[in-house]
DNA sequence: TTCTAATCGAGACGGTACGTCTTGTCTTGTT
DNA sequence: AACAAGACAAGACGTACCGTCTCGATTAGAA
């Protein structure tokens, strides 16, 4: 697995890396963002807080780093969306349990943390777009071009901008806590994108 | 309107309390967040820590209130979208305003605070839906509402979601800085929400 | 005893003073030295490190303060040394007496304590002599101007010197852990003190 | 001089053992005492921490083995006092010299920084009577005993107590900062102690 | 000469304390 | 009686050192 730089030397960093990321993670699933402070996540990871000051400039950058190292290691494969040939089902399904998934007190939790930096630190959101948000919307692309391909999709569709259509209207009642996410509203977000972006166009 | 207590003696409130909000507004919109201490908004405002507290928990309850002030006085009339008989460009040129408010630094860190303080807290999110949200919904639903008599609107289309389909997108972009806000983009999304939920369904 | 300031005013500040110099003397007499921190101080005293800080620069000047409080309050009177009339039996019980609070573990931490921060300390070393040294001093040099005044001791003697003569060694002694402080050497520092400053001189 | 390990693979040793020695009497001439720290020293030394640790457990051993290592190589010649058979002059003379070095900066923080060390560590203390302390003190007893022989200093005086009446006093002036070490001053000590101590006695 | 074992410099590590900052409460005059 | 001013207890901040541990890079002598 490891390869020139050898195993030992690393050892002892990537252990102490993964406490510290693994100690943000926890708290920030647990409890209100404030108490997730530096102090907090060195003390849970058995760490000293110079060892997180040597590593990262700020609270913000380990627990975005701790977000982030939750979807790595996750390769093309693991976040291709379903391809049944059926893109209006395929995508009910895959917008139902994004729905679903915003529902997890845990994953609610540090989702809203992720928002919080980013919103408030330019390069932190040039970092989440990069290494968060492309590979996904890159996963969710391709299945619209499937889609396209097959004459489901206007050829000629900003693929950018459906998947804004599609999920922004989601993102956003979360975020605001604007309304229940059910399926229903899923569905709805999937049937009006199809119809903004579907082939019959006269 | 004013009580027992006579008005000399509300006056001095009402003073120390516009003091506060107009500190915390231009705190909020001269620089980094995190820099808007409490201590900082009773300093501008020449006034004492206690007097914040006496009126508002936190300080995001004062930052809230500082925005919540900026839109207040202002009655229907003033919200309402203009409406010359053309739903398509009356979005259109409502959706370029929007776009191009958001380029301004001041009111971009107003809104990031905002919307900072929104998702971390259900109570302030839900005074944000019914004071904030709500009033400027109804003014943008009132016009969907005409064009749908008009007949340039699906009447059957659900209103609040042809609102997120049309907003949510502009929204997202803007808070994950996510490309330029330009002219032509706030087009797209009308276009594309105008298909969704146009009159000319199958 | 308050006088125009009021009492009311001062009782908080005092109150918390008071338990700071009480918490920092009770750590210097309990354990070593390098274990007195003032988070230590602060949380014995059960007050905010700010509320030291505030008061004072260092943790030099707040040991030094909680020293000097111990001799505050003690009148001209308190401080007298006895005057039998006889200067040899007189000084040979006050120098047996200190060389006895020596051995005492908790005065012993106490003052090796200020002697610490003092020779480090050049202005500290100025308050000492200025409030604790001197006041003692002229005590002594009050007995040993009445001994000039009964023949006993040489009227020129500069009594500064005599003072050195007779303590330095025994303080140097038990600085440097020269040796045990008894009485019999006590008596001879006083002996030898006679000797050189004494009446008969040719 | 070499021991069985060979000349070879000590030199190495010897050569960081001086570089650390080297820089802590450098740094503690320099500057304040507290900012001495062992990795200021290391540093300096161009050495590694563990090879600090690795001979001393402390600080306080590290600065007195450099202090201690200036007067190393000293035969007993070198600290011998003069004798020109005239013991008040000679005396005197040390006296005036031994005032004078307290004067140089460089040596008077050397010497705060050792005292300072002694006085809280009862192991270096006695480290520090046996091999500092005492062969200075052995070499004015000698000066001391030739004097007693000539019949300048009572034959039964306890030594050690002559010492301490002699110099403890310029000590405790130096340390505490109680006022400045003239010749006139180093010459009224001498005087007191062969008052004191001398022959004439009843 | 090549290998082996020790020692070195460098510096990361888990900790502790520093001195500063802000929080939300409490106290003290002022007006 | 409400206010500004700011002290207070609490506790997190980011930094500096502590004394320990780990890492290669020199270095000897030993093979």
């Amino acid at each position: 697995m490891s390869n020139a730089k050898g195993p030992d030397h690393s050892r002892r960093k990537e252990r102490s890396r993964q406490a510290i990321l693994s100690a943000a993670r926890s708290l920030v699933a647990e409890q209100a963002y404030d108490k997730v402070t530096v102090e907090a996540i060195a003390a849970r990871a058995g760490v000293g807080k110079q060892t997180i000051y040597r590593r990262w400039p700020s609270r913000s950058a380990v627990v975005f780093a701790a977000v982030l190292a939750l979807s790595e290691g996750a390769d093309g494969q693991s976040v291709a969306l379903p391809d049944t040939g059926d893109l209006e089902s395929d995508l009910k399904l895959v917008m139902r349990a994004t729905a679903e998934e915003f529902a997890d007190p845990s994953f609610d939790r540090l989702l809203r943390a992720l928002n919080t930096e980013i919103a408030n630190d330019a390069e932190l959101a040039a970092e989440y777009r990069e290494k968060l948000a492309r590979p996904l919307d890159e996963a969710k692309k391709a299945r619209l071009r499937s889609a396209q391909e097959a004459g489901q999709l206007d050829p000629d569709a900003d693929l950018d901008l459906v998947l804004e259509v599609l999920y922004a209207p989601l993102f956003q009642r979360w975020l605001h806590r604007g309304g229940p996410l059910t399926p229903a509203y899923a569905d709805a977000l999937v049937d009006a994108t199809l119809r903004a972006f579907g082939p019959a166009r006269p």
